[in-house]
DNA sequence: GATAGAATGTAAGCAAGTTTACATTTGAGC
DNA sequence: GCTCAAATGTAAACTTGCTTACATTCTATC
């Protein structure tokens, strides 16, 4: 339904032209993060452009209670750190590495001078924020309109484009910032419309049905 | 706490040079809605980039249900419909005029030229859109992390910044996504503990208490 | 295969927000 | 000053998601 170009939605290495993408790997200072270690804080004001070439990095904060809410998890090719480059804003997040993740960082002053060069890399950077930024509209949106099985109906065919989403309960609870009980209940639901088929560490979709399911109970489909 | 330029949070013609500024209204082309005309659907995917001269700009969807959930309100000087113009999504929300509101729009292939040739325009672009990426997302780890009343109080030091909030109660309601009802037992919390006093259509804050108080159970302080 | 750890299904009680309802207070305009 | 619509305070019943708990099912690995 939406008519989107192809770079929507993608990461920032893959819609840059082979040039930029070049100079961006030469103008980094490149960092191995074993897993599990932290690479910035939330509040940390140091302000660069980092992006993953290898492993992946999840943000994230701590409760007050002790607990975790996990904001979101990026993988090769993606960056973050954009708001200390044009906004000077503090780190919302916490970012953790998870698996061995090599990370390049490009210092403020040096990737601005870049900017202003390379209407490329520019339009490359608003593209990027941009379907960022309406992916969280989404969500922010669906959060208060949908119910559970919808919002975990809408998530499941983001994911699973070929049918088959391989993420625990515990995982999908993460992305949704539910609890994994809440999932279970939901997949339920969902399973006896006979919408997808419950597996150990995997849901099969009915893609079809699931689709119109979404579609019927309202929105836009999902951007992904 | 924040360390921020004065760019962070603010309205694109503000942060912009007054030679792009002066551009932009030539470019455009102006129209005025009356208060309650739509100025586009939700849905809609004609590409361009608007900016409000006069009047306000309330974006919001209809629930399922006949209820109407609003996301935000623009006023002069803010723009909409970049994800239009950069990831090609279509609109997220309907937008409504609010008073008769005077709207500048410049059509996407007029302005990504313009882009190109003027880093910039580029640069407050994506100073305007970043900042707004970090906005939702506070919002977002707000809603999953803070209780009412201290996601009340956040929201009443960023509006009310001379201590005083001229905005009922439903108003707040609509602004934080929760009942009047929610709001108002929120209020008597705050007011409780002697955060605020309760007025008639205005909310007075110890602002310095206020402060405090939000501090206290965590995050950082508003992006405002 | 046997087994232990991981993932899942489900129930009970709790917490927080919603809707509905109604009494009270406020202030703008006559 | 009076009046009335708007705004506010509060209660009750309901909904939904959370936590805790526990039984069951699956699968990697020995």
């Amino acid at each position: 339904m939406s008519t989107q170009t192809p770079a929507a939605g993608r990461p920032l290495i893959e819609i840059l032209p082979e040039s930029e993408v070049s100079w961006l790997r030469r103008a980094a200072r490149w960092r191995t993060f074993q897993d599990g270690r932290m690479i910035h804080m939330r509040g940390d004001t140091r302000a660069g452009l980092s992006f993953i070439d290898k492993g992946c990095v999840r943000f994230g904060n701590p409760g007050t209670d002790g607990s975790y809410v996990v904001a979101s998890t990026m993988g090769p090719g993606e960056c973050f750190g954009e708001a200390t480059l044009f906004a000077d804003l503090p780190r919302t997040h916490e970012a953790v590495a998870v698996g061995a993740a090599t990370i390049g960082m490009i210092k403020r002053e040096v990737l601005l001078e870049r900017l202003d060069a390379s209407p490329v890399l520019a339009r490359a950077m608003l593209t990027v924020v941009t379907s960022r930024l309406y992916g969280v509209l989404h969500v922010l949106d669906d959060a208060q309109r949908l119910t559970m099985p919808v919002r975990l109906a809408k998530h499941l065919l983001q994911v699973g484009a070929k049918g088959i989403v391989s993420l625990t309960q515990q995982q999908l609870a993460d992305r949704l910032g539910v609890s994994r009980v809440t999932i279970s209940k939901a997949l339920t639901m969902l399973a006896e419309e006979d919408l997808i088929n419950r597996g150990y560490g995997r849901i099969l979709l009915r893609t079809g049905k699931l689709r119109n399911f979404v579609e019927a109970r309202n929105t836009l489909l999902p951007i992904g």
